[in-house]
RNA sequence: GGCGGGGUAGCUCAGCGGUAGAGCAGGAGAUUCAUAAGCUCUUGGCCGUCGGUUCGAUUCCGACCCCCGCUACCA
């Protein structure tokens, strides 16, 4: 079975998760999930990024150890991913000993490859803010958050030679036209690396929170250099090297657009410069608002992801995000707006389409699968439409484009409301000469059903799974995208057990 | 300043050279198996502005105007 390895960005752990957190998990969860069911065996990983300076100034403020700090927010973050059925296979906290072991061993691996070297990093210093400003950044030369006037210091860092690498980027973009995905993102990282690169520095001095520097142990490693380690260690960088060459190189990074310039052009040159693969492609995801306005706690603008599942479910959650926003762009977040997907898509044609179904059938046929006879154009046209459906919500999902991919379905969903419409079953019932016609209705309307379920399964698994069991299916797992495909997985005679509807009217 | 994204129906967006599309919202109708759901029909757009290329442009080219992102620099 190929292997398939999917990592999301690790969180730093110095807030509550929100919907834009939530956003990226449910994308590659959704990717993850569409693998699987077409029989990859898939890694999903997911994780905290303990190490940054500003956990452990946030650790402070909260008058706690960072230490503390941290095993209190890691549950967090990981307790929201199991509520939204993340299926991720694990989570990584980058105070991990196999991390901190791996780190040390990347940077030595570096460091010895004549890529990192000491030198001097300075600038304006805030006492109060304990961070180097840029000039421009500076107001009227004094801090932008206190005001003061900044302090300029310089001190020792250890510096790895990103600008080495231009020409091997490049030459890798060019090798490889998918290895950022959209290409308006491609577009934007190239031309930073046209710009120039320039050697960042990878170490910090005097600092008590973050993995030592091998070479130097009164230094830490920048945050940011052991964060990227995160996708190697996790494939088993450092301590299982099967594993390694099970995993590694990453097929794909999903992360959002925020932190580009950190994988597509320092963790490429980090991988190069350490002698490891390069991962196959980096996936750009845009920024979810709320209403139009940047989400902001201290402005209450925003909503908890546990709220919603409280109010809806995790499904509609997972839904609505999918199909509203447009994986590659930014998009809106309004409540209005997942009322209506919710009542009008989720509810009232597939949760609906369901219970008619399982209603007709126990209504015509006590809850028993008839055998289907011969088709009409009434059959031949929904089978159409299914494999229509079938062919570009495979192709929707396969490049990221869930919301294309939900709204193809949907089509097919519509497809089979109208086949009721258009066949009367509920007209035929007391006619006992029009039975088997009958039978062949409520086979394929049921059939119809349990496909727009297996297609919605990266989406909603829990509902999909909730369809198959009215179907009086066990749920969905496995390549099932596969081996459930065809039409007339469902066998006659079978009982079809029903029950309540699955996305009940709300308020 | 440079690069990139966007500006199409009230809303969210698709289309990207050949008589303007979908969903939602609004209006009307025929039905009843179903979560007052589903189905059918329908109102609604000088496709950001101004030029150009073309038999023909929302779609190509140029200039410009708004919104958003990244980036550089001046001061």
């Amino acid at each position: 079975m190929s292997t398939y390895y999917i990592t999301t960005a690790i969180d730093y752990p110095n807030a509550n998760p929100h919907l834009g957190h939530a956003l990226e998990k449910i994308g590659a969860d959704a990717f993850a999930r569409y693998k699987r069911l077409k029989g990859f065996d898939v890694f999903l990983s997911t994780g905290v990024d303990e190490n940054s300076l500003n956990v452990a100034k946030t650790a402070r403020e909260a008058g706690k150890s960072p230490r503390e700090f941290v095993d209190e927010m890691s549950p967090v973050f990981n307790g929201l991913w199991d509520s939204l059925n993340i299926s991720y296979d694990e989570f990584i906290r980058t105070t991990e000993p196999r991390h901190v072991a791996a780190s040390r061993q990347f940077f030595q691996a570096v460091y010895d490859n004549g890529d990192i070297y000491k030198g001097k990093y300075e600038g304006w210093y805030c006492l109060s803010c304990e961070n180097y400003y840029p000039d421009p950044d500076l107001v009227d030369g004094n801090c932008p958050v206190h005001g003061r006037k900044p302090e300029w210091l310089s001190e020792d860092n250890y510096f790895f030679a990103l600008s080495k690498y231009e020409d091997r980027l490049l030459e890798h973009f060019d090798e490889n036209p998918d290895f950022v995905i959209p290409e308006f993102r491609k577009n934007e990282v190239l031309g930073l690396i046209r710009q120039g690169l320039k050697d960042f520095s990878v170490s910090r001095a005097g600092q008590d929170w973050g993995i030592p520097v091998p070479i130097d142990d009164s230094q830490v490693i920048y945050v940011w250099f052991d964060a990227l380690i995160n996708y190697a260690t996790l494939a088993g960088y450092g301590y299982d090297d099967e594993r390694l060459a099970t995993w590694w190189p990453a097929d794909v990074h999903v992360i959002g657009k925020d932190i580009w310039r950190f994988h597509a052009i320092y963790w490429p040159a980090m991988l190069m410069a350490a002698g490891l693969e390069i991962p196959r492609t980096i996936v750009v995801h845009g920024f979810v608002d709320f209403a139009g306005q940047k989400m902001s706690k201290s402005a209450g603008i925003g909503v908890a992801p546990a709220d919603v599942i409280g109010t809806y479910g995790v499904d509609p959650l997972r839904y609505y995000l999918l199909r509203e926003i447009p994986f590659h762009r930014d998009g809106s977040f309004t409540p209005e707006g997942l009322d209506a997907r919710y009542h009008n898509e989720l509810g009232n044609d597939l949760g609906n389409l369901l219970n008619r179904t399982v209603s007709m059938l126990r209504r015509y046929r006590d809850g028993t699968l008839p055998n289907p006879g011969p088709d009409t154009d009434a059959e031949r046209e929904l089978k159409v439409a299914a494999n229509k459906a079938w062919e570009s919500v495979d192709d929707g999902f396969g490049q990221w484009l869930f919301s294309e991919a939900l709204s193809e379905l949907w089509v097919f969903v519509r497809a089979a409301n109208r086949y009721v419409d258009a066949t009367r079953p509920y007209m035929l019932a007391s006619d006992a000469s029009q039975a088997e016609r009958l039978d062949t209705i409520l086979y394929n309307l049921a059939e119809a059903v349990r496909n727009a379920a297996l297609l919605a399964a990266p989406a909603i698994p829990e509902s999909s799974d909730k369809i198959y069991a009215q179907l009086g299916l066990s749920a969905i797992d496995g390549a099932a995208w596969l081996d459930q495909r065809a039409w007339g997985g469902l066998v006659p005679g079978s009982s079809t057990p029903g029950g309540k509807p699955i996305f009940p009217r709300i308020g």
